[in-house]
DNA sequence: GTGAAAGCGCTAACAG
DNA sequence: CTGTTAGCGCTTTCAC
């Protein structure tokens, strides 16, 4: 272990000079500052990062809690995960991996030790018992997703609501009467995560609005599921022409399952995903789709909590505008 | 902050004796040991980290290098990486996700800055440049993956020779003759990642073996290039009965074609997949598959890092044994 | 523009 | 079984 004392000596200058010029705190002559450089350089010196914990009360690591085994899509929360790790580096911070399922006493753990400077979470409940925790620490903290009540917490997420309304309006757009929303399995709706029934009701009201008829159904995203949710739409309303998947894995059955009954995409139904844009690419025809900005959500995150620890009070709600993509999978309804 | 010496004082015991009822490092007496304990509670006290760290010289971190973006199935990553995390806890460790794009720098860093007490590495390349690094650091790692010269190292992997061999024993088991490997990307054969051409190898000389008259192609995953391929293999060698797939991906297009061209799956198509049970599960038929034991893998890797971070030498690699279950999606050829 | 020195909160001898 | 104390390596006043 090469310590800053050393490099001092080989520099020829005191620790706190070199402690400055690594923080340009102060200035230093330009001469002090190539030979403290050297030093470093031909020391291979780097920071002990505890002690710098220690005597700055700053860890330079930022907590990032993760589903362990959710209904997200995996993908999305990778790249989320990714893109926080990522954009973290460029303030100089790395990221501490924490699993949802340390819960609250994970997040007083984090807080309380001075581990992490910051927390990101991620597959916020509508009423997660971890937001009261956070809201009592003054450890700064951003939600990625959307709770019940965000009042004094910040938060990043998809416009579910405005997504759900933007399907609506494409299909109807296109001049589609009928439509059908496969949505995200019964779990979800049933732990009370939020985008799932906010996507919902911004497509059933936009669906109303625009005189369509709008269906609804879970899907669990095996092909069997899949099956079973398709057929039975098209027995209930034979005249269903669009479809919305909000369940990533639901995509493939579904394109296999209209191929293989014989409706062609676009030309007999469309398809609309909500679904990453890689997703949407990788199908077969490719897909006209609302675009989960998984990338920007992690980026933002890691902005609003850094923006949080040079003072921002860290009470807001951004809630990104969904993008439509119109790809190969949507038309308007054949004429007959 | 609630500090160490706040807990003595409200204990009424001396800074040391906490610091040995937490660490268990030496007896103490029902009694104190009850009155500390209640002082921490009562103050809801944790130990400081960075204090911790700089004072026993251990850190209690991790360093998970994951890929940033790879040709390796996401949904195996997350699943390691969680894996990883969890067992980390058991162990009291903390995990910190660093990206592989930060390379010999990455590793570098970590191992000067004392900022996590091992590392491990995922996405090994053959000829990885962290490999040298790791070895001459004295930094503790496992390498989840195979390099070219393990020598010196700790590595788990999944045996993919012999999974590329029990593929092609179990297809002629069920009396196939003419079969086809639908292997991983262009990329991943020449980033020379081990796992790819080791399962090659191990099909195609247990194919040879057997008598088996074996086809390999390469595959993007995505629906054209895997309907490219299939139609190639089907045009080339009509008399193909079964497929091996190693690419996640293709997976489901796989499927969906099969069934589109009027093949059945195991009827007139076997099919042998090598990927999580999940996946193999969620399909219909639901495939016989070699299993990734991602979450074992995980786990064994951090249980490896812990027994160096003991005094364990650290120069081992183990091959995780396949297990081929058999499911739906294969079966002897039809008689035809 | 630079140095000296006092901690940051904890661990681990050493001493009893 | 318990207490005293000297650091761990860095940041940051305070002083020049």
């Amino acid at each position: 272990m090469v310590t800053l004392a050393e490099v001092a000596r080989q520099a020829g200058v005191s620790p706190s000079t070199v402690s400055y010029v690594l923080s340009r705190k102060r200035s230093i002559s330009d001469d002090t500052r190539r030979k403290v450089e050297a030093a470093i350089e031909a020391l291979g010196y780097h920071p002990h990062a505890g002690a710098r914990a220690l005597a700055s009360n700053r860890s330079n690591i930022l907590a990032l809690m993760v589903p362990l085994r959710s209904d997200m899509y995996v993908p999305v929360i990778m790249e989320i995960a990714m893109a926080v790790t990522t954009e973290a580096r460029e303030y100089g911070q790395d990221v501490l991996l924490l699993t949802k399922d340390e819960g609250t006493r994970g997040v007083r753990r984090i807080a309380g030790s001075g581990l992490a400077d910051a927390m990101i979470v991620m597959d916020v409940e509508l009423d997660d018992d971890r937001i009261p925790v956070l809201r009592e620490t003054d450890t700064p903290a951003v939600l990625i997703g959307l709770p019940a009540d965000p009042a004094g917490l910040a938060c990043v997420d998809l416009d579910f609501e405005a997504t759900g309304a933007a399907c609506a309006d494409h299909l109807a757009d296109l001049g589609h009467r009928d439509v059908a929303l496969i949505g995200e399995g019964e779990g979800v709706y049933q732990r009370h995560t939020g985008f799932a029934a906010l996507t919902l009701r911004g497509f059933q009201r936009r669906a109303a609005e625009r005189g369509l008829r709008a269906m609804h159904r879970a899907c669990e995203g095996t092909y069997e599921s899949t099956a079973g949710i398709l057929s039975r739409i098209l027995e209930e309303r034979p005249s269903t022409t669009a479809f919305v998947v909000q369940n990533e894995s639901a995509i493939p059955p579904l394109l296999s399952l209209l191929r293989l009954s014989g409706r062609a995409v676009p030309e007999d139904t469309s398809v609309v995903a909500i679904c990453p844009d890689q997703v949407a690419l990788q199908s077969s025809p490719r897909l006209t789709s609302v675009s989960i900005p998984a990338e920007e959500m992690g980026r933002r995150a890691v902005r609003m909590v850094m923006a949080q620890l040079e003072g921002d009070r860290g009470e807001s709600v951004t809630l990104l505008p969904p993008i439509l993509t119109v790809r190969e999978s949507s038309a308007p309804p054949s004429a007959s």
